[in-house]
DNA sequence: TCCCTTATGAGAGTACACCCTCATATTTGT
DNA sequence: ACAAATATGAGGGTGTACTCTCATAAGGGA
């Protein structure tokens, strides 16, 4: 990871100086009320380099579609749809460190507390929830659009997503288990 | 509805040509190609005016929190959450004309495809999931933050979310019955 | 009819994301 | 050490949402 040449290195560093800069001025003032030139300054670099490190101020938050969760999918053992879902988010999450978990999570308050951001996130999220739709529909042998598959889909992303916005609002929570939890719960028919 | 002053009617009049000029423009064009001065121009009032009658572009589009939602959650009559919120879609449609329904189609399929818009739309979604959750809660006797009633939320807003993806790029489709039919699958498990 | 309130237009002005060009500095391969 | 490739800075430029001011016009009540 530290290898290639000095180029690289410094590319790598300045990147990271400016995504550090960039969430401490959003911590600080607000994502809206922080400008790129601003970031630019604080992390010494001009603003015409910010825009070659990222091409627009949402690249800053914007993250990659979760992968590890895809993954995790596709090596579940077969089973009701819901409990494999479950199983995934469960892998996935333990495949990941205590820094990578809390990292993501600092960045996710950002994504569900601005809308903007919000949607630059949102705006893959069809693409997730159609390969997942899809990896569901080869492993129980049936259609793509198959509505029930869809349901499913539908009703466990539902529920991660507001254990999410909860998990945003409440640092000390562990947002992990929570999901297993409330994904049990689900899977038990949403029993009261 | 018609009555008030000349003042009145004239303003509404003017409210309506925006709107009316500014939608025919999004989808000759598109929302982020049109500016504000083409909206004017084509409504026959000055920019400013514009301004006046909508505080930002996005608020064109920016549809209220579906109150008849809430209203029929309110009056649906007791039993387990899952079918309470189903019932509540049901009655909520029911309450719309065809046309009402047809044209709160036509705008979410620009809020789910313009992004800017589906910020504008999301930045109010957790009000709403906050107030659905407290009135589910306060139903059963439970507490606000009673993960089980989140969880059934989530579950709930999450179906109702897929299967209005689907209708927003299936204009064929019954939505609302969709609705109904994914809320009916979610009640009984999610069986296969 | 006269006055008061309010809506509008004109137009200049601001803020900020994002682009372009070109000169300079730094790194890499030879 | 030199040349080619590339990264950066400086700085000017653009488009567009949104604001402000002020003069004018139009409606409403007496």
């Amino acid at each position: 990871m530290s290898g290639g040449g000095l180029r690289e290195r410094k590319k790598a560093r300045t990147r990271e100086t400016i995504l550090r800069e960039a969430f401490r001025l959003f911590r600080e003032r607000g994502y809206n009320a922080t400008t790129v030139d601003q970031i630019a300054e604080a992390a010494e670099v001009s603003p015409a380099t910010f825009f070659r490190y990222f091409p627009t101020k949402e690249d800053l938050v914007a993250r990659d579609a979760f992968p590890p969760l895809i993954e995790a999918l596709r090596a579940q053992p077969p089973g009701p749809p819901v409990a494999v879902l479950r199983g995934a988010f469960r892998t996935a999450f333990a495949s990941l460190s205590a820094e990578e978990i809390a990292a993501g999570h600092a960045r996710e308050v950002f994504a569900t507390t601005v809308p903007e951001l919000l949607a630059a996130n949102l705006r893959r999220s069809p693409g997730v929830l159609r390969e997942v739709t899809q990896i569901l529909a080869d492993r129980t042998g049936s259609d793509t659009d198959d509505p029930r598959i869809r349901n499913v889909v539908g009703a466990v992303f539902g529920v991660v997503a507001v254990v999410w916005l909860q998990w945003a609002q409440d640092p000390g929570m562990d947002g992990p288990a929570e999901v297993d939890m409330a994904l049990a719960h689900l899977e038990s028919g949403l029993s009261l």
